[in-house]
DNA sequence: CACATTTCTTAACTTAAGTGAAGGGCCCGA
DNA sequence: TCGGGCCCTTCACTTAAGTTAAGAAATGTG
């Protein structure tokens, strides 16, 4: 599981042994059952997460209704808003499958940065990166009607459609569970058409 | 207009004036006219911009039709997604009025990053925290209506509503400009009854 | 100033999403 | 194994957004 992070690590910046080991002493791998509430709303938390294997979502609970926004399957990371703007959480985050991932607090971040320049020269690369690229999901999600929006899905995240019940799709597609079944059957008889 | 700059970074970290004078030397400040276009889709740049006075917009040529996605103001920060990922622009950045702006390349950045640690802090702190503010910004997109939108964006950014021609309103919230003239003529309607 | 262009509004019609309700399938626990 | 609850689907109905078109208002240009 190491390799697979280091792996990623290495796109951005190359790492001696030594840092190496500095990451690994943090102890930051963890295995958490399917079904556990990493972050609940009106909590205080420093941790941001990087999912190595499963999957975790982020949801609101609006009106008693639960709003999934988004999904961080393998390779993602996320750092909730309250970790940044140290107020108490807005949304939940739990996992939707067993799930093998790190958990960093931002005082250990701190540290590492501080240490290490390379580490915060990593730091933000990645969250540059992450930055245009939901900048761009962002645009296009704007630009786009439910059912385009689904229908990009299909190929951007074919696996997300099969790990992830409908009624959170929908709302992470912004509509009512309704509509997208709705929608799913309009598409699938424009096929058969 | 420098000292615009200094009070704003100095939220994120304090800069001697070595650090201050290196970032006066590299000559970033520019004025430009209102409709200048600052990035054309195809066109590959290094160039991020940051905002002091004055509004600059991102958007898309969709089957012939401009599509805003992003205003940017006062104190405001892109950096184009070209930027990153080395690929030519898929989206236009231009002047909605006479703007005072940086302009800084991103080999500037990587010699400002190498040659003072603290310049690379400032940049991480800022783009994490623009990447969580993005992210709830999306989130609230999401789960929500286009009135409400409209509604959100009355008390976050009135600004807005009154420097910007109402059609590039309509593509930032995701609907037609005719469904914004129609959904403005509702709310009113309201606020009578 | 006058003309051309663009923008905003309104309206009528079409299409799709929201809503409330009901039924079927599936899983889980008693 | 039976029953309860949850999820997905479907339907009918309501509401709102997309679309096409037309006219009024505002803007910019020569």
């Amino acid at each position: 599981m190491e390799d697979v992070l280091f792996d990623f690590l290495s796109k951005y910046v190359s790492l001696t042994e030594e840092e190496k080991n500095a990451i690994l002493s943090l102890d930051i791998f963890h295995s958490v059952k399917k079904g556990t509430i990493l972050l609940k709303e009106g909590q205080k938390s420093k941790d941001s997460y990087f999912v190595l294997k499963g999957c975790i979502r982020t949801y609101y609970i609006l009106e008693g209704e639960e709003k999934t926004t988004a999904f961080y399957t393998e390779m993602e990371a996320v750092t909730p808003h309250c970790v940044i703007s140290k107020t108490p959480s807005e949304y939940y985050i739990s996992c939707m499958e067993d799930t093998i991932l790190t958990i960093s607090d931002s005082d250990m971040e701190v540290e590492m940065n501080g240490k290490f320049p390379k580490f915060e020269t990593l730091c933000r690369m990645f969250s540059e990166e992450l930055l245009v690229k939901q900048q761009i999901d962002f645009d296009k999600f704007k630009t786009s009607s439910p059912e385009q929006r689904y229908l990009d899905l299909i190929q951007k995240r074919p696996d997300l459609i099969q790990r992830v019940p409908q009624r959170q799709l929908a709302s992470f597609l912004g509509i009512a569970p309704q509509s997208l079944s709705r929608l799913r059957a309009r598409i699938l008889e424009k096929g058969k058409a």
